[in-house]
DNA sequence: GTCTATATCGCGATAGAC
DNA sequence: GTCTATCGCGATATAGAC
């Protein structure tokens, strides 16, 4: 609405610069030392200015982690569910968005520092008064709707139908997913969570190589 | 070894009747307000010494966390796998066993603050260097163990023979409680841990309401 | 007004006196 | 075994620079 004063030549207001400057700064940090062994202070002198003039650009240390791995979670979900981050771009077909789900999964084995700090997070923020709350029952909420759409369209194209609630399903998933990236993070070598969610989905009725089938363990 | 001098006519040594006081006052406060509200100088004055005094009978305040939350698994523990702290007891039934196991998961939602340290804790103890992290390891492996041996009883006796690998349903099992718990506690009222966890049991073809059946969502 | 720095607080943790 | 310093931390309030 306002018009913009004339002495401003920057594309982007320096605030905002430096909001940014910040977050690449703590994305950083974090990915290499983890969340407890950085402080503000650390993030600051790598951004360049004080702990004080970050926390004017951010409420506190958790909420810039809140940010970073928001920025990871955009590029994640919008690779496997489009209608996200775009709500009119056309989306694969169920099948394969099924198997970009698994591969998502077997992706995140190459990041266990950001796998740590989202599992972390996430329990963190079950508490009503931490600044992740909100964020993550949106998360959850978005994500549970979208597998559950999923869930539904792979049922209804099953050749033998399958008995499965998408809703309950969908909830089952998530927390499969959350509960197996725990245990693999405490024993990383022992652990293969694609195969064990692609059991699960198997067990489903949900085939995540391809269509479909009847259910069971293996062929 | 070494012969107990004349003057010490407690039955406890003093130093173990504090560290039981320290125990206690811990567990009533974090249960009460949860672990980040409280203060070691808090707990402290409420055992009656200085908060330099507590951290010489624990290392830090995580460790005084993970033993307050060991006596209440220790407890569960034993109400659900006997043989666990009493290795020679004798166990009930593995339909029993089952069911106490479902039951246990319902019980918890009359805890949400336990839960939420429990949960909390677990996913910082991801961290190698974290205190409570080689107690989790032990933890998983035994319950996974325990779940494995009893889902492995429970194929055996199954009349429809059910296709089941118990070390995969283990892990599955255990990792889906846990998820669901996040989930649950980020919406108390919108997730019935019990029931989705019976829904994966009955999928896996194990009846949780007595033996074993084919398999299926519902009758 | 927008942004950054200084001052102060209680916290967890450590070292050393008693 | 307990206490008295002392440290750096995250967080807040407030004052100063652009």
């Amino acid at each position: 609405m306002s018009a913009r004063p004339e002495g401003t030549p920057r594309r982007l207001p320096k605030g905002e610069r430096t909001r940014t400057r910040i977050l690449d700064s703590a994305t950083e940090l974090f990915s290499r030392s983890g969340f407890n062994a950085v402080s503000l202070r650390d993030i600051a002198a790598h951004a360049g200015l004080t702990h004080a003039g970050v926390l004017h650009h951010f409420p506190g240390k958790e909420s810039l982690l809140i940010e970073v791995l928001d920025r990871r979670d955009r590029a994640d979900a919008h690779a496997v569910f489009p209608g996200i981050t775009h709500p009119g771009t056309p989306e694969p077909g169920p099948g394969v968005r099924l198997r970009m789900l698994v591969e998502l999964v077997a992706r995140n084995s190459g990041t266990p520092g950001l796998v740590a700090l989202y599992t972390k997070l996430s329990a963190e923020a079950t508490d009503p008064g931490h600044p992740a709350h909100h964020y993550f029952r949106e998360r959850y909420r978005i994500l549970r709707e979208e597998v559950a759409v999923l869930v539904e369209a792979l049922r209804a194209e099953a050749d033998p139908p399958v008995d499965v609630d998408p809703a309950v399903a969908a909830r089952q998933l998530l927390a499969l997913m959350d509960g197996l990236q725990t245990q693999w993070l405490l024993e990383p070598e022992a652990v293969d969570m694609e195969v064990l969610v692609c059991d699960f989905l198997l067990r489903l009725g949900l085939d995540p190589e391809g269509g479909a089938r009847g259910g069971g363990l293996s062929a």
